[in-house]
DNA sequence: GCTGCATGTGCGAATTACGCAACACGAGGG
DNA sequence: CCCTCGTGTTGCGTAATTCGCACATGCAGC
């Protein structure tokens, strides 16, 4: 009935992906994406199947529930893992800056509307802070996110924080967009991010953003660790040392040296 | 004009996913993959063009090339490494093997036509066989592809082998069927396969198959070294030692103890 | 500036995918 | 034991979606 949208958007290839997504959260069922999506379970149906039949999904013989075919994802991680092979180039500067920090230290870049965590070298103390690689969090309440939201230009953060969903995940985290934007313009101005309590209690990160030869932005340094041990005092101490490193390392990349 | 199959696969999503891998493997442009899958150049586009919308490929504003993003592969590989974390519980058996035999261990589950390496511990020799987790070899000329060849049902084996494509490799490559199959009825008597330069020419690699708790072969361990170090001569005393920490393993996986 | 080649976009035709309905099957419950 | 409910799976007709053609646009190189 809609006269056709002016789109070049597949419509099976959308709902496929859609699937294959949900299916990467969870098992699923036909009856769960037809009714996630609003479509017949029918059709939900042939797009798990099509799915399987491609090697994306595995189907149990016994609940008939389809699974994510880990072993798949493996091997298509495997074809893109030298594009995005940070560990070689970064892995010196991620454990200088855990041993002068003594903290987690962390890289991510971008994917939508989170942060990817893609190398990273876990501290040493007892008590530290540790997750896996691929992990992603969300860019707003991250320092790591923060910092790569802040060296866009204005107008596209005005944009963006005007249309994000400001999810909140503890008291701290920053929910009014009128808020978040100013916050930004600070995180620009003074060259590192911090993100104090706003995604765990108890965890406090620090973050200043990685540039590449034509001094773009694709990528941000950063550590994480206990209020405890990253406090407020000592806070501008931590944030030179991720700003240094991260210069060290931009510098790597061959990135122009500019530093006001 | 084919008045429709019966099938219940989705043509759009399957072109779609098609696209994906061709993007996979190098860069694409619409022309690319209009004459590799047969359709039309503005049907590719609009696949390229969906797959981009949803984060899968990202395209080079200069040339317009599609190219993987990296970044969202990660994600997905970050959803499912835990479903697939043999590094865990196979780090012990895999260091141990590498002691004991002073050459790369590794580990591989099958994934359609390949073995794919998922955990691995480098050999610390000088020369050593190394490569990137995630990398997949052909079955058919890889040790750990023939263990788990040898590991299915006679009937099965007997298809697969007829239908393969048998590609060569190296001189020593096995590429006639009826070779092959008495060659995996011997695997499956010894315990073990071997991979003697049907791969990489110099290199020589002893596999063995582990079985979960319902005694299924769900993966296959081995080694892989120089052929000056793997001799003819060492190979059992080698073989007796992957197949050892197999078991061990395997029992640590739960499977029953059977072995004649 | 003209030619060749490729990307990107309306638009109509009809193939393809969709939803409906029905079947098979299993789990509970009366 | 049968009856019902819910879900996976398949056949089929319809029409919405996708596909291919044709064209506009842009770029590179004789």
């Amino acid at each position: 009935m809609p006269p056709r949208r002016g789109q070049q958007l597949v419509q099976s290839l959308e709902r496929g992906l859609a699937a294959l997504e949900m299916a990467l959260d969870g098992n699923v069922r036909p009856s769960h994406v037809a009714e996630a999506l609003g479509i017949d379970r029918s059709t939900a149906y042939r797009l798990l199947y099509t799915l399987m039949a491609k090697g994306y999904l595995l189907q149990d013989e016994r609940t008939r529930e389809f699974t994510s075919n880990p072993a798949k994802f493996f091997q298509l991680y495997g074809k893109v893992a030298t594009l995005l092979d940070w560990s070689d180039v970064a892995g010196d500067f991620l454990t200088r800056l855990r041993d002068q920090s003594g903290e987690t230290a962390n890289l991510g870049v971008r994917q939508a509307n989170n942060v990817i965590y893609i190398a990273h070298k876990p501290g040493q103390a007892a008590l530290s802070v540790n997750f896996a690689l691929g992990t992603s969090r969300p860019l707003h309440c991250s320092a790591l996110g923060k910092a790569l939201l802040a060296a866009q230009p204005d107008a596209v953060t005005a944009e963006w924080v005007a249309s994000a969903a400001l999810t909140s995940y503890t008291a701290k985290t920053i929910t009014e967009p009128s808020r978040l934007k100013r916050h930004l313009e600070r995180v620009r101005v003074e060259g590192y991010a911090v993100d104090d309590e706003e995604t765990f209690a108890g965890v406090r990160c620090i973050a200043a953003p990685l540039h590449d030869h034509r001094a773009q932005v694709i990528a941000a340094l950063g550590i994480s660790g206990p209020t405890t041990r990253i406090t407020h005092e000592r806070l501008p101490h931590f944030a030179q040392s991720v700003m240094q490193v991260a210069a060290q390392l931009s510098a790597e990349l061959g990135a122009p040296v500019a530093e006001p």
